[in-house]
DNA sequence: GCCACCAGCGTAAACGTTTAAGTAAAACGT
DNA sequence: ACGTTTTACTTAAACGTTTACGCTGGTGGC
């Protein structure tokens, strides 16, 4: 099909080898012939063959992406395609190619054992999920995100749950708010348990007392988000803030209290966890912790190709800092009273 | 690193060749030596190298796909996350690999040039985008989800929008609507004239008069469609029954409808396009138009594998049939008042 | 004018696999 | 019992690269 360096190499009178050795730039090499070759090699739109080179250098030109099949939120959110974008540019630069699975059966392993893969980067895999386990202890270069506390030996990219909940406490504070409501996610996850701490602690922080009743478990739905504030609007007196675990939810939340004729933010203010693209469409829009989605991509991309090539991590774990994005739907806390 | 045929061979006294012909089940190896392979193959973990296989037979084991990087939709909307199943389910089935690109600069080529992916699944690309058809050109294989007219060479897979809104017409028109509202996307977008198409049909079939204004232009957003259905609501009489050119949109249109104090389906019923897994998950469930996303990915699979091993595709350009979701957003027509 | 050196290039082996061609022994037919 | 086919295997080439090594011819030092 497309030209080899035999090809170059007959056409330009000399062997494979000088071919070889002018396209990756090595020295050795006259400039006469050079130039030759490199005009022929334009010609003939000659592309190196990845796999004979990943054959010969034992190492694959590629990284392995496995992503969950679980239906849930799979692409539903645009967290993993955010994230897919950071990890592609990094590949890209590197020159490195993206294999892709999703999650199931060896899909871990697979790619590596294969040779089509030099390591692999799971997202957010299930915390129970032992395949991930067993392709770490089989060797097979791995880093996660969001990190799994119970397998603290391999790699991961997190981001800083815990000071973002803090400085979402402080914002809503420093705005006078005193009654602030926390619609939390699924116990089991990660997330829930960090921003659940980050709460507590930033409630501490500024001196203000944590109530049971302002904490709410839900999932990282829109309806969860619906069904959660109703309840929080049904307290007496309602909380004059409430942050809520994802962009998502927030949406949700967003849709009662307007539903219950709250106004956002003059009777409620509302803050979310993400900065998704639509977050800033909502009406109002949103004020939401930005995770940096695409720099978590590339700086798994960045370790796993560390990794890969046997260097030092310069950090197993890190976490990325996040930022406020203040939009519209926080502000000081109003009179209590519902719309007209 | 791993296991290799030739370890298997020293291993069990015998030559590569037998060992490679044991592991790929052909005969000419006797009963003993095969169990004896068989098991040494077990014993050391062995996976066969596909880039050294595919270097041998000249075509590699991996299919590519090509995903738009435009910071729009790409990830937000579950269609890619869907299709993407349906693409990895039939080529794991097939035994390939899927490597994966973001469009841009020569992606659409170079996962092929380079040996890596023996063709490439173009999603959702820029009707505009001139480096598809150079690709094809190139004789890259390529499959589009969904076709470009402008390309009709290229093998491609559509769903039937026509007949898909056909059918919403005639649900609307069953249940008694004769004043049907169109929300529809962006004039530029395939869908979107197809399914204009597909509504006016509808209409001279029932016998219902097609007004201009009760056609509206929109994106595939929620802000498009909370916007565009209360331009409709604006309208005196507004429409009985509103269709909206996705769920996206139709969110965003159940949101405009409620904020004005219309009740669903009772004063206006709601349909839309698609039946992503939230869309039964609103309040009302939605009644939509089910595209078979994963069969979509299948399909273009399927036929990209055809079109590597050089069969005839049985056809160039299918399009899949869709469904109509009955659920709660549609009802007859009511009393035109508002709510109390 | 001799030797050493180096730039510039070729030869050949290697990566892990498939596969055509070859070979020895066993099975078969008459 | 002899030739022929079949079975069970080995040898070796090939896929497109990279790379250690070897070979030239020219340049330099002395």
């Amino acid at each position: 099909m497309s030209a080899t360096i035999k090809d170059i190499a007959r056409e330009a009178g000399v062997s494979i080898a000088t071919v070889s050795r002018t396209l990756n730039e090595e020295d050795g090499v006259g400039p006469v012939t050079r130039e030759k070759v490199l005009a022929i090699s334009r010609r003939l739109h000659y592309f190196p063959n990845l796999q004979a080179r990943s054959l010969v250098a034992q190492k694959p030109q590629a990284l392995g992406i496995v992503i969950p099949r679980t239906s849930d939120f799979a692409f539903s959110n645009p967290y993993y395609g955010e994230i897919l974008k950071g990890i592609e540019k990094k590949t890209r630069e590197s020159g490195q190619f993206l294999v892709f699975s999703f999650s199931g059966e060896e899909s871990y392993a697979r790619m590596v054992q294969h040779g089509l893969a030099s390591g692999v980067i799971v997202l957010a895999n299930r915390m129970d999920d032992p395949r991930v386990d067993e392709a770490w202890k089989m060797g097979i270069p791995l880093v996660l995100i969001p990190g799994n506390p119970r397998l603290s030996r391999i790699p991961s990219v997190d981001v800083d749950n815990l000071n973002g909940t803090i400085q979402v406490v402080d914002h809503l504070a420093g705005l006078g708010h005193r009654r602030m409501a926390f619609l939390n996610g699924p116990a089991d996850s990660k997330y829930s348990v960090e921003r659940t701490v980050g709460f507590r602690r930033g409630l501490k922080k500024k001196g203000l007392p944590f109530r049971k009743e302002m904490v709410l478990e839900s999932d990282f739905t829109e309806q969860g988000g619906y069904e959660g504030m109703k309840q929080f609007l049904s307290l007496s007196p309602p909380p004059t803030a409430v942050i809520v675990i994802n962009d998502f939810s927030a949406m949700g939340a967003l849709r009662a209290a307007k539903e219950r004729g709250y106004r956002i933010p003059k009777d409620i203010s509302l803050v979310g966890f993400g900065d998704v693209p639509f977050s800033s469409m909502t009406d109002p829009p949103l004020t939401t912790v930005r995770e940096p989605f695409q720099e978590m991509g590339q700086e798994a991309a960045g370790m796993l190709l560390k990794i890969v090539h046997g260097k030092k991590l310069p950090s197993r774990h890190p976490v990325l800092p996040v930022e406020l994005a203040i939009r519209e739907s926080t502000a000081p806390p109003g009179k209590k009273g519902r719309k007209a």
